[in-house]
DNA sequence: CGCATCTTTGAAACTTATCAATCAGAGTGG
DNA sequence: CCACTCTGATTGATAAGTTTCAAAGATGCG
């Protein structure tokens, strides 16, 4: 069954058996939203949580016209748990940012499937605990650095073999700075010799000066 | 047992019997730290959590020189367990504000707790879930909230029965703004007929008002 | 090629931080 | 009981960092 195998690419879901994964499949509900749709709004009622088997979603929180970008999550990923879990309601939006495929588990079901197996609740618990150490950091990250250095770290933590493509819109909203900031942080940086900039390719040409203003 | 007595305190761990009890209570360890004394570092192995059973702890991070409160626990709680889990370092600072004691548990201890007690790893879920349900809430407070509107929450968040005891200080650092801009806020709001101040006794006057600048 | 979109740059405005001085209150010791 | 000091809060002036608004440049796509 199609399902059952997306549900086994989620590092979390795949030691589970193939009964326990079909009983899933069974009670969860498959939807399709367009890059820029809407998955949850704030103050919903958070019924269950979503495995992301396909885009792109990214979670934030806005107020004023502001918005700041909590996490963006990447197929295979599962996302909207901490709400499910305590019972309340999302705290935040979740939007497609690209066109994804998304499953809708119940929350009643997966605490059944925690309750028979243990193993699988430790591994929840330990995605949890991931997440607060990154939301920490996120805080340190906006509370304590400067644009330069948030820009700098944004690079050096989205790098991939000291390249990376860079929207300076995304990165704005995930760092909590306007566009014309990061793009000004940029320049600086290129200015200093740490970064190289084509198109919308960024290549790091100094990683200890990179490091440096972290 | 005291100790037992203490760990039965904490909420997550009141329902274990008392053997289980007696089992973490005699591989912990107690500790006693003064005010202003440092639990853990950031960068230290977490080889277990702390069950906070008198005082007051602040977990936060510093950078240049600038230092931005995470959270503060008072008894009874727990703190650490986030690291814990992962197995992995901590990612701040833990500093008593009050004398504390505090008791260690190493992780393994608890990890077998839980194989064998599945309510207490689902019930240490939801503690975990509701964190990050508040770091999520911290961060749009430090993202997207201007000066006036932290502080005006930060009252309406701490008040009880409309009181509430402020520090200036310990408000900056939990809300990333400076003890001079927390003191200008509070005049603004005072000057607003929002609030009444009395040594450090705040008494909110409009309630509605505060609530709108928040 | 032309239009729409995103990026860059500049100037001004705004918010918050910094630095410095003063003030208020709570002990403390004479 | 009164200086005296220590700590924390307030206030003012100035500086720094970031945003906002506006315009000009690039880039990509039909």
């Amino acid at each position: 069954m199609e399902r059952v195998e997306a549900l086994k690419k989620i590092p979390l879901l795949s030691p589970l058996t193939d009964s326990q994964l079909s009983k899933i499949a069974s009670i969860s509900v498959e939807k399709l939203y367009p890059a820029g749709s809407v998955i949850f709004t704030p103050g919903e009622s958070a019924e269950g949580f979503y495995v992301l088997k396909k885009g792109k979603v990214k979670i934030f929180k806005t107020q004023r016209g502001k918005e700041q970008i909590i996490k963006i999550f990447s197929e295979p990923a599962f996302f909207g748990e901490a709400a499910s879990f305590t019972g309340g309601k999302f705290p935040a939006w979740a939007e497609a940012i690209e066109d994804s495929e998304v499953i809708f588990i119940p929350r009643s079901a997966f605490i059944s499937i925690m309750k028979e197996d243990p193993d699988i609740t430790l591994k929840l618990m330990s995605v949890m605990a991931n997440r607060l150490l990154y939301l920490t950091n996120l805080i340190e990250s906006l509370s304590l650095k400067n644009a330069l250095s948030k820009v700098a770290a944004y690079i050096l933590r989205n790098q991939n073999d000291g390249k990376l493509t860079f929207k300076t819109n995304l990165a704005a909203l995930e760092l909590g700075l306007t566009k014309e900031t990061v793009s000004r942080m940029l320049s600086k940086l290129k200015s200093m010799g740490a970064i190289e900039k084509d198109g919308n390719v960024i290549k790091i040409k100094n990683l200890q000066l990179l490091r440096e203003v972290e």
